[in-house]
DNA sequence: ACAAGAAATGAATAATGATTCACTGCTTAT
DNA sequence: ATAAGCAGTGAATCATTATTCATTTCTTGT
Protein backbone atom coordinates (compact mmCIF):
# COMPACT_ATOMS: atom_id res chain seq x y z
CA UNK A 1 0.00 0.00 0.00
CA UNK A 2 2.46 2.87 -1.21
CA UNK A 3 -0.67 5.63 -1.92
CA UNK A 4 -2.77 6.72 0.62
CA UNK A 5 -4.98 9.87 0.41
CA UNK A 6 -3.07 12.90 2.34
CA UNK A 7 -4.34 15.48 3.87
CA UNK A 8 -2.90 17.53 0.72
CA UNK A 9 -4.46 15.04 -1.83
CA UNK A 10 -8.08 16.11 0.12
CA UNK A 11 -7.65 19.28 -0.08
CA UNK A 12 -6.77 19.56 -4.12
CA UNK A 13 -9.72 17.44 -4.12
CA UNK A 14 -12.07 19.49 -2.67
CA UNK A 15 -10.70 22.76 -4.40
CA UNK A 16 -11.64 21.06 -8.03
CA UNK A 17 -14.74 20.39 -7.02
CA UNK A 18 -15.57 23.82 -5.44
CA UNK A 19 -14.26 25.22 -9.11
CA UNK A 20 -16.54 22.81 -10.99
CA UNK A 21 -19.67 24.16 -8.44
CA UNK A 22 -18.27 27.88 -8.94
CA UNK A 23 -18.27 27.38 -12.69
CA UNK A 24 -21.17 25.28 -12.91
CA UNK A 25 -23.22 28.47 -10.69
CA UNK A 26 -21.38 31.04 -13.35
CA UNK A 27 -23.17 29.06 -16.50
CA UNK A 28 -26.22 28.66 -14.72
CA UNK A 29 -26.11 32.57 -13.88
CA UNK A 30 -25.12 33.39 -17.31
CA UNK A 31 -27.86 31.15 -19.24
CA UNK A 32 -30.03 28.57 -16.96
CA UNK A 33 -29.68 25.37 -16.17
CA UNK A 34 -30.48 24.21 -19.89
CA UNK A 35 -27.81 25.81 -21.44
CA UNK A 36 -25.52 24.84 -18.97
CA UNK A 37 -23.57 21.46 -20.55
CA UNK A 38 -20.86 20.12 -18.71
CA UNK A 39 -18.40 19.91 -21.61
CA UNK A 40 -18.52 23.73 -21.18
CA UNK A 41 -18.32 23.33 -17.35
CA UNK A 42 -15.36 21.08 -17.40
CA UNK A 43 -13.42 23.28 -19.09
CA UNK A 44 -14.30 26.93 -17.71
CA UNK A 45 -12.82 24.92 -14.46
CA UNK A 46 -10.09 23.29 -16.30
CA UNK A 47 -10.85 19.22 -15.75
CA UNK A 48 -11.66 17.06 -18.39
CA UNK A 49 -15.59 15.94 -18.52
CA UNK A 50 -14.86 13.02 -16.84
CA UNK A 51 -13.86 14.55 -13.77
CA UNK A 52 -16.87 15.95 -13.11
CA UNK A 53 -18.46 12.66 -12.24
CA UNK A 54 -15.80 11.84 -9.92
CA UNK A 55 -17.07 14.81 -7.81
CA UNK A 56 -21.19 14.27 -9.05
CA UNK A 57 -23.09 11.48 -9.91
CA UNK A 58 -24.66 13.03 -12.63
CA UNK A 59 -25.51 16.38 -13.78
CA UNK A 60 -28.74 16.38 -12.30
CA UNK A 61 -26.98 15.82 -8.68
CA UNK A 62 -24.40 18.65 -10.04
CA UNK A 63 -27.35 20.99 -11.20
CA UNK A 64 -29.17 20.06 -7.49
CA UNK A 65 -26.63 21.11 -5.31
CA UNK A 66 -26.04 24.46 -7.11
CA UNK A 67 -30.14 24.98 -7.03
CA UNK A 68 -30.04 23.91 -3.02
CA UNK A 69 -27.28 26.35 -2.53
CA UNK A 70 -28.33 28.94 -4.53
CA UNK A 71 -31.91 28.67 -3.34
CA UNK A 72 -31.10 28.54 0.31
CA UNK A 73 -29.31 31.74 0.32
CA UNK A 74 -32.07 33.80 -0.76
CA UNK A 75 -34.23 31.78 2.14
CA UNK A 76 -31.30 32.67 4.68
CA UNK A 77 -31.48 36.28 3.45
CA UNK A 78 -35.65 36.34 3.18
CA UNK A 79 -34.90 34.81 6.91
CA UNK A 80 -32.57 37.62 7.97
CA UNK A 81 -34.85 40.79 6.72
CA UNK A 82 -38.04 38.59 8.88
CA UNK A 83 -35.37 38.65 12.14
CA UNK A 84 -35.17 42.02 12.26
CA UNK A 85 -36.86 43.96 14.64
CA UNK A 86 -40.73 46.25 14.25
CA UNK A 87 -43.77 44.49 14.10
CA UNK A 88 -44.49 41.44 12.24
CA UNK A 89 -46.40 43.48 9.05
CA UNK A 90 -43.11 45.56 8.91
CA UNK A 91 -40.56 42.49 8.94
CA UNK A 92 -43.13 40.96 6.08
CA UNK A 93 -42.65 44.10 3.78
CA UNK A 94 -38.80 43.84 4.83
CA UNK A 95 -38.75 40.36 3.50
CA UNK A 96 -40.89 40.60 0.46
CA UNK A 97 -38.50 43.45 -0.69
CA UNK A 98 -35.29 41.59 0.08
CA UNK A 99 -36.83 38.50 -2.24
CA UNK A 100 -38.21 41.04 -4.96
CA UNK A 101 -34.73 43.26 -5.34
CA UNK A 102 -32.28 40.13 -4.78
CA UNK A 103 -34.02 38.69 -7.36
CA UNK A 104 -34.13 41.68 -9.88
CA UNK A 105 -30.14 42.06 -9.20
CA UNK A 106 -29.33 38.58 -10.44
CA UNK A 107 -32.21 38.11 -12.83
CA UNK A 108 -30.99 35.09 -14.94
CA UNK A 109 -30.18 33.48 -11.76
CA UNK A 110 -33.40 34.42 -10.69
CA UNK A 111 -35.05 32.82 -13.82
CA UNK A 112 -33.46 30.01 -13.45
CA UNK A 113 -34.33 29.27 -9.79
CA UNK A 114 -37.83 30.41 -10.32
CA UNK A 115 -39.25 29.82 -13.66
CA UNK A 116 -36.85 28.44 -15.48
CA UNK A 117 -38.02 24.91 -17.06
CA UNK A 118 -36.08 22.10 -15.53
CA UNK A 119 -36.00 18.42 -15.42
CA UNK A 120 -38.67 16.76 -13.02
CA UNK A 121 -35.49 16.09 -10.28
CA UNK A 122 -35.10 20.20 -9.84
CA UNK A 123 -38.67 20.84 -10.24
CA UNK A 124 -38.91 19.10 -7.11
CA UNK A 125 -36.39 21.17 -5.59
CA UNK A 126 -38.03 23.80 -6.09
CA UNK A 127 -41.71 23.09 -5.03
CA UNK A 128 -39.10 22.07 -1.79
CA UNK A 129 -37.97 25.90 -1.79
CA UNK A 130 -41.24 27.34 -2.60
CA UNK A 131 -42.71 26.03 0.33
CA UNK A 132 -39.61 26.96 2.39
CA UNK A 133 -40.35 30.46 1.41
CA UNK A 134 -44.19 30.16 2.15
CA UNK A 135 -43.34 28.10 5.37
CA UNK A 136 -41.14 31.34 6.83
CA UNK A 137 -44.15 33.72 5.45
CA UNK A 138 -46.35 31.60 7.04
CA UNK A 139 -44.68 32.02 10.37
CA UNK A 140 -44.43 35.26 10.49
CA UNK A 141 -47.88 35.85 9.64
CA UNK A 142 -49.12 33.92 12.61
CA UNK A 143 -46.81 36.02 14.22
CA UNK A 144 -48.72 39.23 13.48
CA UNK A 145 -51.92 37.76 13.88
CA UNK A 146 -50.65 37.14 17.63
CA UNK A 147 -49.26 39.96 17.64
CA UNK A 148 -52.76 42.15 16.04
CA UNK A 149 -50.87 43.82 13.48
CA UNK A 150 -52.15 41.47 11.12
CA UNK A 151 -56.28 40.13 10.82
CA UNK A 152 -57.01 36.76 11.40
CA UNK A 153 -57.17 34.36 8.72
CA UNK A 154 -55.47 31.20 6.70
CA UNK A 155 -51.56 31.61 7.27
CA UNK A 156 -50.72 28.93 4.98
CA UNK A 157 -52.70 29.86 2.29
CA UNK A 158 -51.87 33.78 2.61
CA UNK A 159 -48.11 32.73 2.36
CA UNK A 160 -48.76 30.77 -0.89
CA UNK A 161 -50.22 33.18 -1.98
CA UNK A 162 -47.91 36.20 -1.72
CA UNK A 163 -45.12 33.83 -2.78
CA UNK A 164 -47.18 32.66 -6.27
CA UNK A 165 -47.86 36.90 -6.64
CA UNK A 166 -44.12 37.88 -6.39
CA UNK A 167 -42.97 34.89 -8.00
CA UNK A 168 -45.57 35.76 -10.89
CA UNK A 169 -44.70 39.33 -10.94
CA UNK A 170 -41.08 38.85 -11.31
CA UNK A 171 -41.68 36.21 -14.55
CA UNK A 172 -42.18 38.74 -16.84
CA UNK A 173 -39.63 41.27 -16.08
CA UNK A 174 -37.09 37.94 -15.75
CA UNK A 175 -37.64 35.88 -18.20
CA UNK A 176 -34.70 36.17 -20.95
CA UNK A 177 -34.80 38.53 -23.03
CA UNK A 178 -36.95 37.43 -26.56
CA UNK A 179 -36.84 39.34 -29.55
CA UNK A 180 -38.74 42.81 -29.02
CA UNK A 181 -39.57 41.68 -25.40
CA UNK A 182 -39.20 44.64 -21.99
CA UNK A 183 -35.84 44.42 -20.45
CA UNK A 184 -35.49 44.34 -17.22
CA UNK A 185 -33.64 48.09 -17.90
CA UNK A 186 -36.72 49.36 -18.82
CA UNK A 187 -38.64 49.29 -16.32
CA UNK A 188 -38.53 50.74 -12.96
CA UNK A 189 -37.20 48.56 -10.32
CA UNK A 190 -38.09 50.42 -7.59
CA UNK A 191 -41.25 50.99 -8.59
CA UNK A 192 -42.27 47.36 -9.77
CA UNK A 193 -41.29 46.36 -6.12
CA UNK A 194 -43.46 48.99 -4.49
CA UNK A 195 -46.66 48.01 -6.26
CA UNK A 196 -45.91 44.37 -5.84
CA UNK A 197 -45.20 44.84 -1.94
CA UNK A 198 -48.43 46.95 -2.21
CA UNK A 199 -50.73 44.31 -3.01
CA UNK A 200 -49.23 41.60 -0.84
CA UNK A 201 -49.60 43.64 2.34
CA UNK A 202 -53.02 44.61 0.99
CA UNK A 203 -54.19 41.13 0.67
CA UNK A 204 -52.25 40.44 4.24
CA UNK A 205 -53.67 43.16 6.16
CA UNK A 206 -57.02 43.58 4.43
CA UNK A 207 -56.15 47.37 4.32
CA UNK A 208 -55.77 49.81 1.68
CA UNK A 209 -52.11 51.76 1.25
CA UNK B 1 -53.16 16.33 -63.91
CA UNK B 2 -55.31 13.44 -63.34
CA UNK B 3 -55.24 14.28 -59.13
CA UNK B 4 -56.99 17.08 -57.77
CA UNK B 5 -57.79 17.87 -54.33
CA UNK B 6 -61.58 17.10 -53.70
CA UNK B 7 -63.90 18.17 -51.07
CA UNK B 8 -64.00 14.79 -49.45
CA UNK B 9 -60.36 14.62 -50.09
CA UNK B 10 -59.74 17.46 -47.34
CA UNK B 11 -62.54 16.86 -45.24
CA UNK B 12 -60.81 13.10 -44.28
CA UNK B 13 -57.71 15.14 -44.10
CA UNK B 14 -59.48 17.27 -41.90
CA UNK B 15 -60.69 14.62 -39.77
CA UNK B 16 -57.36 12.68 -39.68
CA UNK B 17 -55.94 16.51 -38.30
CA UNK B 18 -58.70 16.67 -35.94
CA UNK B 19 -57.66 12.85 -34.74
CA UNK B 20 -54.77 13.97 -33.59
CA UNK B 21 -55.27 16.50 -31.75
CA UNK B 22 -57.86 14.65 -30.13
CA UNK B 23 -55.30 11.81 -29.31
CA UNK B 24 -52.59 14.25 -28.30
CA UNK B 25 -54.67 15.81 -25.81
CA UNK B 26 -55.67 12.65 -24.94
CA UNK B 27 -51.92 12.01 -23.91
CA UNK B 28 -51.51 15.59 -22.41
CA UNK B 29 -54.30 15.34 -20.12
CA UNK B 30 -52.98 12.15 -19.11
CA UNK B 31 -49.38 12.78 -18.69
CA UNK B 32 -48.76 15.88 -19.61
CA UNK B 33 -46.29 17.41 -22.29
CA UNK B 34 -43.51 15.99 -21.74
CA UNK B 35 -44.47 12.18 -21.99
CA UNK B 36 -46.66 12.38 -24.90
CA UNK B 37 -44.72 10.62 -27.84
CA UNK B 38 -44.89 11.12 -31.41
CA UNK B 39 -45.13 7.38 -32.00
CA UNK B 40 -47.87 7.19 -29.36
CA UNK B 41 -49.98 10.01 -30.22
CA UNK B 42 -49.73 8.34 -34.31
CA UNK B 43 -50.81 5.11 -32.69
CA UNK B 44 -54.14 6.04 -30.54
CA UNK B 45 -54.90 8.52 -33.83
CA UNK B 46 -54.38 5.24 -36.26
CA UNK B 47 -51.89 7.06 -38.59
CA UNK B 48 -48.38 6.57 -39.32
CA UNK B 49 -45.89 8.49 -37.33
CA UNK B 50 -44.85 10.25 -40.52
CA UNK B 51 -48.56 11.19 -40.85
CA UNK B 52 -48.12 13.40 -38.31
CA UNK B 53 -45.70 15.18 -40.24
CA UNK B 54 -47.84 15.90 -42.90
CA UNK B 55 -50.01 18.10 -40.23
CA UNK B 56 -47.88 19.72 -37.93
CA UNK B 57 -44.48 20.75 -38.89
CA UNK B 58 -43.11 19.54 -35.44
CA UNK B 59 -44.08 17.61 -32.23
CA UNK B 60 -43.61 21.32 -30.85
CA UNK B 61 -45.56 22.73 -33.24
CA UNK B 62 -48.03 20.07 -32.52
CA UNK B 63 -48.21 20.72 -28.80
CA UNK B 64 -48.69 24.56 -29.74
CA UNK B 65 -51.45 24.20 -31.51
CA UNK B 66 -53.02 21.81 -28.06
CA UNK B 67 -51.68 24.59 -25.87
CA UNK B 68 -53.40 27.42 -27.33
CA UNK B 69 -56.81 25.50 -27.71
CA UNK B 70 -56.96 24.53 -24.27
CA UNK B 71 -55.50 27.47 -23.16
CA UNK B 72 -57.87 29.40 -24.88
CA UNK B 73 -60.83 27.45 -23.78
CA UNK B 74 -60.01 28.50 -20.23
CA UNK B 75 -59.63 31.84 -21.03
CA UNK B 76 -62.82 31.99 -22.71
CA UNK B 77 -64.80 30.52 -19.36
CA UNK B 78 -62.98 32.98 -17.66
CA UNK B 79 -64.09 36.01 -19.68
CA UNK B 80 -67.26 34.46 -19.49
CA UNK B 81 -67.76 34.92 -15.74
CA UNK B 82 -66.92 38.33 -16.24
CA UNK B 83 -68.88 39.41 -18.32
CA UNK B 84 -72.37 38.30 -15.95
CA UNK B 85 -74.16 40.53 -13.68
CA UNK B 86 -73.16 41.95 -10.70
CA UNK B 87 -70.81 45.09 -9.80
CA UNK B 88 -66.68 44.43 -11.05
CA UNK B 89 -66.04 42.53 -7.35
CA UNK B 90 -68.22 40.11 -7.67
CA UNK B 91 -67.67 39.43 -11.26
CA UNK B 92 -64.33 39.27 -10.65
CA UNK B 93 -64.64 36.37 -7.92
CA UNK B 94 -66.92 34.40 -9.99
CA UNK B 95 -63.93 34.31 -12.46
CA UNK B 96 -61.49 33.73 -10.18
CA UNK B 97 -63.62 30.81 -8.95
CA UNK B 98 -64.19 29.29 -12.25
CA UNK B 99 -60.58 29.25 -12.93
CA UNK B 100 -59.70 27.78 -10.01
CA UNK B 101 -62.69 24.97 -9.76
CA UNK B 102 -62.07 23.90 -13.62
CA UNK B 103 -58.30 23.69 -13.14
CA UNK B 104 -58.95 21.25 -9.95
CA UNK B 105 -61.68 19.29 -12.08
CA UNK B 106 -58.82 18.53 -14.78
CA UNK B 107 -56.34 18.72 -12.55
CA UNK B 108 -53.27 17.16 -15.26
CA UNK B 109 -54.09 19.16 -18.01
CA UNK B 110 -54.30 22.84 -15.81
CA UNK B 111 -50.50 21.16 -14.42
CA UNK B 112 -49.55 20.32 -17.88
CA UNK B 113 -50.60 24.02 -18.99
CA UNK B 114 -49.91 26.18 -16.01
CA UNK B 115 -46.96 24.69 -14.05
CA UNK B 116 -45.40 21.50 -16.25
CA UNK B 117 -41.33 22.31 -17.01
CA UNK B 118 -42.12 23.02 -21.06
CA UNK B 119 -40.04 23.59 -24.29
CA UNK B 120 -39.01 27.36 -24.79
CA UNK B 121 -41.95 27.59 -27.42
CA UNK B 122 -44.35 26.44 -25.27
CA UNK B 123 -43.21 28.51 -22.56
CA UNK B 124 -43.41 31.33 -24.98
CA UNK B 125 -47.25 30.27 -25.42
CA UNK B 126 -47.57 30.31 -21.56
CA UNK B 127 -46.69 33.61 -20.74
CA UNK B 128 -48.73 34.71 -23.58
CA UNK B 129 -51.94 33.29 -21.59
CA UNK B 130 -50.90 34.07 -18.39
CA UNK B 131 -50.82 38.11 -19.97
CA UNK B 132 -54.23 37.04 -21.21
CA UNK B 133 -55.69 36.27 -18.07
CA UNK B 134 -54.01 39.36 -16.20
CA UNK B 135 -55.50 41.47 -18.93
CA UNK B 136 -59.02 39.90 -18.35
CA UNK B 137 -58.55 40.77 -14.49
CA UNK B 138 -56.85 44.22 -15.21
CA UNK B 139 -60.16 45.34 -17.50
CA UNK B 140 -62.49 44.03 -14.60
CA UNK B 141 -60.09 46.14 -11.59
CA UNK B 142 -60.25 49.10 -14.15
CA UNK B 143 -63.47 48.84 -14.42
CA UNK B 144 -64.26 48.31 -10.38
CA UNK B 145 -62.28 50.86 -9.56
CA UNK B 146 -64.71 53.04 -11.63
CA UNK B 147 -67.85 51.77 -10.41
CA UNK B 148 -66.32 52.60 -6.69
CA UNK B 149 -66.24 48.89 -5.61
CA UNK B 150 -62.64 48.45 -5.63
CA UNK B 151 -60.51 51.12 -4.29
CA UNK B 152 -58.02 52.42 -6.55
CA UNK B 153 -54.59 50.75 -7.43
CA UNK B 154 -52.08 49.73 -10.16
CA UNK B 155 -54.42 47.54 -11.96
CA UNK B 156 -51.67 45.64 -14.04
CA UNK B 157 -49.96 44.94 -10.95
CA UNK B 158 -53.17 43.32 -9.32
CA UNK B 159 -53.93 41.29 -11.95
CA UNK B 160 -50.52 39.80 -12.39
CA UNK B 161 -50.71 39.07 -8.42
CA UNK B 162 -53.72 37.54 -9.08
CA UNK B 163 -52.35 35.27 -11.44
CA UNK B 164 -49.60 34.24 -9.64
CA UNK B 165 -51.78 33.83 -6.22
CA UNK B 166 -54.05 31.21 -8.12
CA UNK B 167 -51.38 29.66 -10.20
CA UNK B 168 -49.35 29.03 -7.26
CA UNK B 169 -51.94 27.78 -4.93
CA UNK B 170 -52.71 25.70 -7.12
CA UNK B 171 -49.27 24.40 -8.04
CA UNK B 172 -49.03 22.04 -5.40
CA UNK B 173 -52.60 20.51 -5.40
CA UNK B 174 -52.40 20.14 -9.33
CA UNK B 175 -48.32 18.24 -9.29
CA UNK B 176 -48.47 15.17 -10.29
CA UNK B 177 -48.21 13.14 -7.04
CA UNK B 178 -45.07 11.82 -6.38
CA UNK B 179 -43.97 8.98 -3.70
CA UNK B 180 -45.67 10.01 -0.45
CA UNK B 181 -47.24 13.38 -1.52
CA UNK B 182 -50.77 14.26 -0.66
CA UNK B 183 -52.74 13.49 -3.44
CA UNK B 184 -55.79 16.01 -5.08
CA UNK B 185 -58.03 13.76 -3.15
CA UNK B 186 -57.24 14.34 -0.16
CA UNK B 187 -57.90 17.96 0.14
CA UNK B 188 -61.15 19.33 0.54
CA UNK B 189 -60.94 21.50 -2.95
CA UNK B 190 -64.41 24.02 -2.09
CA UNK B 191 -62.27 25.15 1.07
CA UNK B 192 -59.29 25.57 -0.89
CA UNK B 193 -60.76 27.48 -3.51
CA UNK B 194 -62.39 29.45 -0.89
CA UNK B 195 -59.73 30.13 0.81
CA UNK B 196 -57.88 31.51 -2.38
CA UNK B 197 -60.29 33.59 -3.67
CA UNK B 198 -60.58 35.06 0.16
CA UNK B 199 -57.08 36.34 -0.47
CA UNK B 200 -57.08 37.68 -3.82
CA UNK B 201 -59.96 39.86 -2.79
CA UNK B 202 -58.73 41.11 -0.10
CA UNK B 203 -55.70 42.05 -1.88
CA UNK B 204 -57.98 44.15 -4.16
CA UNK B 205 -60.56 45.62 -1.99
CA UNK B 206 -58.75 46.20 0.87
CA UNK B 207 -61.53 44.54 2.91
CA UNK B 208 -61.76 41.84 5.07
CA UNK B 209 -63.73 39.27 4.85
C1' DA C 1 13.86 4.66 -7.78
C1' DC C 2 9.99 1.79 -7.57
C1' DA C 3 5.60 -0.26 -7.04
C1' DA C 4 0.98 0.28 -5.69
C1' DG C 5 -2.86 2.60 -5.97
C1' DA C 6 -5.63 6.70 -6.88
C1' DA C 7 -7.05 10.53 -9.82
C1' DA C 8 -7.57 12.56 -14.25
C1' DT C 9 -8.38 12.18 -18.95
C1' DG C 10 -11.33 12.61 -23.18
C1' DA C 11 -12.45 9.87 -27.15
C1' DA C 12 -15.82 6.63 -27.79
C1' DT C 13 -20.28 5.04 -26.48
C1' DA C 14 -25.09 5.01 -25.38
C1' DA C 15 -29.64 6.26 -25.21
C1' DT C 16 -33.43 8.59 -26.52
C1' DG C 17 -36.91 9.92 -29.68
C1' DA C 18 -37.96 13.24 -33.15
C1' DT C 19 -37.75 13.47 -37.97
C1' DT C 20 -37.00 11.97 -42.70
C1' DC C 21 -37.83 9.99 -47.19
C1' DA C 22 -37.99 6.32 -50.62
C1' DC C 23 -41.62 3.65 -51.41
C1' DT C 24 -46.50 1.92 -51.51
C1' DG C 25 -51.08 2.57 -52.48
C1' DC C 26 -55.17 5.76 -53.13
C1' DT C 27 -57.99 9.21 -55.72
C1' DT C 28 -59.13 11.51 -59.51
C1' DA C 29 -59.97 12.93 -64.40
C1' DT C 30 -59.91 11.26 -68.83
C1' DA D 1 -58.54 1.17 -67.48
C1' DT D 2 -54.92 4.25 -67.05
C1' DA D 3 -51.77 7.70 -65.73
C1' DA D 4 -50.73 11.53 -62.87
C1' DG D 5 -50.10 13.16 -58.58
C1' DC D 6 -50.98 13.28 -53.78
C1' DA D 7 -51.42 10.99 -49.09
C1' DG D 8 -49.79 7.54 -46.04
C1' DT D 9 -46.22 4.59 -44.32
C1' DG D 10 -42.68 3.24 -40.79
C1' DA D 11 -38.01 1.53 -40.69
C1' DA D 12 -33.90 3.88 -40.84
C1' DT D 13 -31.54 8.02 -39.85
C1' DC D 14 -30.04 11.86 -37.29
C1' DA D 15 -28.88 14.81 -33.65
C1' DT D 16 -27.77 15.77 -29.23
C1' DT D 17 -25.27 15.29 -25.08
C1' DA D 18 -24.67 12.93 -20.90
C1' DT D 19 -21.97 9.25 -19.39
C1' DT D 20 -18.47 5.64 -19.44
C1' DC D 21 -14.06 3.38 -19.04
C1' DA D 22 -9.52 1.90 -20.83
C1' DT D 23 -5.54 4.42 -20.57
C1' DT D 24 -2.38 7.80 -18.82
C1' DT D 25 -0.57 10.63 -15.26
C1' DC D 26 0.25 11.65 -10.73
C1' DT D 27 1.04 10.73 -5.58
C1' DT D 28 2.74 8.25 -1.87
C1' DG D 29 5.45 5.11 1.23
C1' DT D 30 9.36 2.21 1.19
Amino acid sequence: MAYRETEKMRQRKAQARQRIIDCTYECVANGGFRSARITRIAGLAGVATGTIYRHFESREDLFAEIFRTATQREVDKVAEALDTNGDAAVRLEAALRQFAERALRGPMMAWALIAEPVDPKLEEERLVYRRAYAQLFEKAIRNGINEGCIPDQDARQSSTSLVGAIAESLVGPLSPTLAGQITIADIDKNKLVDSIIRFCMQGLTGTRR
